[in-house]
Parts: C-alpha cells; structure tokens; sequence
DNA sequence: AACAAGGGTTTAG
DNA sequence: TCATCTAAACCCTTGTT
C-alpha cells in the first residue's frame, strides 16, 4: 500500500457493548444483575439440547462461556440454583441495537460509522477530533457515558489508529473498559501478546502457527513472507503478517449485506428428505427478507451438517433474480433430493442460503458491466492480440 | 490470464 | 460426553471466456 497508517494518520473508534445479549436482559429485568445469566440457543431436540450464546460476568466466572453446551453449563452453575438460564430473544435485543447504533453515529455526526455486528461499531474519528488523539479519547469517553444514561448499558471503548487495533484496545479492557493505542504504541502493545489474540487467527491458525515456532504476534510480525504464504495461502498468509505489524487499512464503512441464511437443527437426523415442513418457516423468512431489504437473488443453495457435524452445501445460479418463496423452496427441495441421492447422508441441522443479490436498481449497470466484460474478453482473444492467432 | 461457480474451512460474535 | 445460529473471508478445483 502506497500509505502506512501512521502517514494517513486515521483515528478509529471501536464501540463493544459488553455482554450484550444478558446484559440485555438485565436491564429488562435488574434482578438478574446480581444473578449468574445464561442466554441459550434451544435447539429443541431435548431440554437441555443447544449451546451457550453468551453469558454475564457472574456466570463466566464460573466457567460458563459462548458456544458450550447448555448441558455443561447447567453442570457447571448447579450449586448457583439462583442462576437464570433464558431463551434467546433476537428481537429485542434488536430494537436495543438499533438504539444503540443510533446514539453511536450521532455521537460524532458526520464521521463515517460502520455496524460491525449487533452490539459492534466503528467510527472514524480522524476528522472530527482533528486527528488529535485526545480529542478522539474525549469523543469516545463521552459515547461511553451517553451509553450509559441513555440505554443503561455498559460497553468498552478503544481508540486506535485503525479498526484492528481500536478492536484490540478493547479487547483488553473488557468490561466496562476504555483503552487507546496510539500510533507510536502499536508496535508494543502487540508484540508480546499470544499470536491467538490477533483478530482473524482462530484456534486451527494458533496450531499452525505454533508448529512453526511462531509464539507471539511479535514473531509473526517478523516471520519470513514467503513461508505464511506457503504455509496459509496467498492472500491470508501476507495479510497475517501485515495485521501482526499493526496495519491495516480497511476502511470504516457501511457494507453491503452479501448473503442471507437460515438453518436449523432438524426434530430428528434424516437420511431422507422427510423434514420438507422444517424448511418452509425459512423460506418464508428468507423470501419475506429478500423483499424487505428490495434484493433479488442469483444464487440459491442449501445447507447441511450431518450427525458428524461436518458441513455439506449444494448450490445453483439462476438465470433471472428471484425473491420468491415458491422459487427458493422448489430449488432447495431439489438440491435436497440431490444431496441424498449422492450419498448415504445423516443430517442434523439444514438450513437455507442466498446470495449473488442484484438491487432492481443495479440490474441496468450490472447488464452493463457485463457486457464489458465479454467485450473485453473477446478482444483478448481477438487476433491482434492473440499471438497464435495474429501468426 | 482472469474470472465465475461450486463446495469446503475458518473465524467472529 | 455434547456440540446454536448468521455472516464473511478465504481456500481449492473446475470450467468459461
């Protein structure tokens, strides 16, 4: 890249609320803060089946944490019988994010703002702290505490010289915490930390990493290229190492949604197409979501994961757009019945995917590039060019 | 050569 | 043993232009 962050001099602010499906709860209801609060995704299958979406503090103390079976986390809060597990409840945490989001933006009106998820944010603050640090800590201080009076909630702040490193600066502060990293401190403030805690290197990565040598982030920061390109690939070994320097030039923007699923586990495993009736609820949904959002879609594909919870997925391109229920159903029943004829397969879960949107409004330009694309390609080929067909 | 499409993996929250 | 749901980025392979 032509310019480092330290010469374009971005200031970023990374928003996290804390907890945030419980803490909701807990501000629905503020008996529970005293309470170990256990949000769970219930599958359905038993009473227990699902798994843990998150929980508060007081029940993470007690080992409790996102992604471990409800089951475990019942075992681990059994001598708490004051410990409250709730079902998810995806709508209202909903109207809390948007709320939130609303507050965030107007906080530094004008500055770009990008949702990253339900309760996290980005604002680049370059501008409107007049790329003063200071400034873009009181910006942020204050967001922290509008939170706070205004929707009750309590969350971490980072500031940073760019997304990546506002991000970690809260990840290091959690909860209720604010942390800045000037541009100066990068360097510092990664390199002793466990390569794991770099955003975007996950529990597999950590283990390749570690069968090379590479312990700290301070030891990718500085580890050959052409090894992580061998070792992670062309693309994701050089932006390792770049992320591991501290850089990263991602810009704080709004982005497009590029696809939309639904998937859920299944009464029973199938080995047959019996569980049609399941998927109609997210057909519907996903048709009624198309429409709302104004998108048609290109690609329409199921998903599956089967008892041994690997993933299995078939998909398909269509010739025009479609939004609708009818269309979406008929494809993935289709490619239901394929994935079953392929191979004896026990599914558990099943779900619905679409993506390859086109806006009716960016059809026209769509066609257009299209076209250009084809031009483009033909004169590649054309014998001028060609040096076979030029001969 | 560049890109699209299909299927799988990894990560995150 | 038990193992949710949504979405993005990336990987590799194969086919098309």
């Amino acid at each position: 890249m032509a310019q480092s962050d330290a010469e374009s001099g971005r200031i970023v602010i990374a928003v996290d609320l804390d907890y945030f499906f419980a803490q909701c709860e807990e501000i629905r209801n503020p008996d529970y803060k005293s309470k170990p609060i256990v949000v769970c995704v219930f599958s359905g299958r038993t009473e227990t089946s699902g798994a843990v979406s998150t929980a508060n503090y007081l029940a993470r103390e007690l080992g409790v944490k996102s992604g471990i079976p409800i089951v475990n986390a019942k075992r681990l809060l059994a001598n708490h019988p004051e410990a409250i597990f709730l079902p998810v409840d995806h709508q209202y945490y909903e109207t809390v994010s948007e709320r939130v989001m609303d507050i965030v933006k107007s906080s530094s009106s004008g500055s770009p703002f990008e949702q990253a998820s339900i309760d996290e944010a980005y604002l680049d603050v370059s501008e409107s702290s007049n790329g003063d640090f200071e400034r873009a800590a009181r910006i942020a201080q204050d967001l922290k505490t509008e939170l706070k009076i205004a929707e009750g909630l309590s969350a971490t702040l980072g500031v940073g010289p760019n997304k990546l490193i506002a991000k970690m600066a809260t990840d290091s502060k959690k909860p209720d915490g604010f942390g800045l990293v000037g541009a100066e401190e990068v360097r510092n403030f990664l390199k002793d930390l466990p390569v794991r805690k770099l955003i975007g290197i996950g529990p597999r990565i950590e283990d390749k990493m570690a069968s090379l040598g590479i312990k700290t982030i301070g030891d990718l920061a500085d580890f050959d290229a052409a090894v992580l390109s061998e070792s992670f690939g062309r693309h994701l070994g050089p932006q390792l190492k770049k992320l591991a320097q501290g850089r990263d030039d991602d810009p704080v923007t709004a982005r497009p949604i590029e696809q939309l699923s639904r998937i859920v586990t299944l009464k029973e495993d199938a080995n047959t197409y019996s569980f049609q009736d399941q998927m109609i609820p997210l057909a519907r949904d996903i048709s009624q979501r198309l429409s709302t959002l104004g998108f048609k879609c290109r690609s329409v594909g199921i998903i599956a994961i089967t008892t041994g919870l690997k993933t299995k997925a078939r998909g398909v391109t269509l010739e025009s757009p479609t939004d609708s229920y009818d269309e979406i159903s008929s494809i993935a029943s289709g490619l239901f019945e394929g994935l079953f004829r392929s191979g004896n397969q026990r599914i558990r879960r099943a779900g619905l995917r679409v993506s390859g949107f086109d806006k009716e409004t960016r059809e026209v330009g769509w066609a257009r590039r299209e076209e250009e694309r084809q031009e483009t390609l033909s004169s590649f080929f054309s014998p001028a060019v060609n040096p076979k067909g030029s001969a």
